[in-house]
DNA sequence: AGCGCTATCCCGGTTACATCA
DNA sequence: AGTGATGTAACCGGGATAGCG
């Protein structure tokens, strides 16, 4: 469980009707006083209990009571509004939606609830109950002023614990599993943009590199076409220092490249030796170039 | 210590509704 | 007024993780 014990112990304000964090009494009081409320008043039950965690998952009892108070969740309108106040559902650390989402991920409980969850579902979704009015299943907008609080809070951190969640629901009259929500399309809209962001940038790399690569095998093309008159590049100086060893058609590094470094050529003969099949650069050192062998052999002796 | 169960959180994808052009 | 496009709140299914017995 990622809900350290300190954030669990601020939602254990179960059977007041206003507390908001305070409670500080043990788990089985809770558990005792939960049990008198769900048999009494299932509707104080919605208003004040909605918080699985807080029922100490040690005690096998509130384990039976958990499962039954989900069994009345079950049929709350998500979308109602914490009304006036009196509604402490923010007194839990996770909403009863939450709660269902969890039972609802695993197929086989689900399905094992049978008709309830579809009743639950048909009320969530506003299908079935006329009663609850208009506060049915109108899909909540936000407020300019609940957005950009929203916003804000986002900025300093892009996500919530538990503590911040409901500290956010309470000042924002919203339930903590609008904001915990809220939170999560949030991370995805930032995402999206971002994954949108980077695919422009790999877009105009590609597309520089696409004119790089133009601009290279251009510039191929025309020295192909001054090696066909040697008297013309002879006259030039050398472009590169790289050379092609001709048997193994590898680029060969000239000793200047590597005098000064580690790497001594060894005097011993090689295999073969390069040529230099670049013109300027047999002009310019008449000397061969150690082959990519032996600088290799130079660098990683072998034993 | 290892294992199974449970609760919770988060994510990617989707749906449903509100709003706008 | 009707309609398609768009934005987004809410939902779903599943993976990851942690606590507990």
């Amino acid at each position: 469980m990622r809900v350290g014990k300190e954030d669990l112990g601020l939602s254990l304000s179960l059977s007041s009707t206003n507390s908001f964090q305070e409670n500080n009494t043990t788990n089985k009081t809770h558990a005792s006083s939960l049990k008198l409320n769900l048999m009494s008043s299932p509707f104080h039950l919605q208003k004040c209990l909605w918080n699985d965690s807080s029922f100490p998952s040690s005690d096998r009892a509130s384990e039976t009571l958990r499962s039954e108070t989900r069994s009345f969740l079950r049929g709350i309108d998500v979308n109602r509004l914490p009304s006036n106040g009196d509604c402490e559902d923010e007194a839990g650390v996770s909403s009863p939606n939450s709660t269902i989402s969890s039972m609802s991920g695993k197929r086989s409980e689900r399905e094992a609830m049978g008709d309830d969850h579809e009743i639950e579902r048909a009320s969530s979704r506003g299908i079935s109950d006329e009663e609850d009015g208009d506060a049915s299943r109108k899909k909540l907008r936000l407020s300019k002023d609940q957005s950009a609080i929203l916003e804000e809070s986002f900025k300093e951190h892009n996500t919530l614990n538990p503590k911040q969640k409901l500290a956010l629901a309470k000042q924002l009259n919203l339930r903590p599993r609008q904001v915990e929500v809220w939170f999560q399309n949030r991370r995805a809209r930032t995402k999206l943009k971002q994954t949108e962001v980077d695919c422009e940038f790999l877009k105009r790399c590609c597309e520089n590199l696409t004119e790089e690569n133009r601009r290279l095998q251009k510039e191929v093309q025309e020295l192909r076409a001054l090696k066909l008159s040697p008297r013309f590049y002879m006259q030039m100086t050398p472009p590169t220092t790289l050379t092609m060893c001709p048997s193994c058609e590898r680029v060969a590094v000239p000793p200047t490249a590597v005098s000064g470094s580690a790497v001594e050529p060894r005097p011993t003969p090689a295999p073969h030796r390069p040529m230099l099949i670049n013109p300027w650069a047999a002009a310019a050192s008449a000397t061969p170039i150690p082959h990519r062998r032996q600088l290799i052999d130079a660098l990683h002796p072998r034993p």
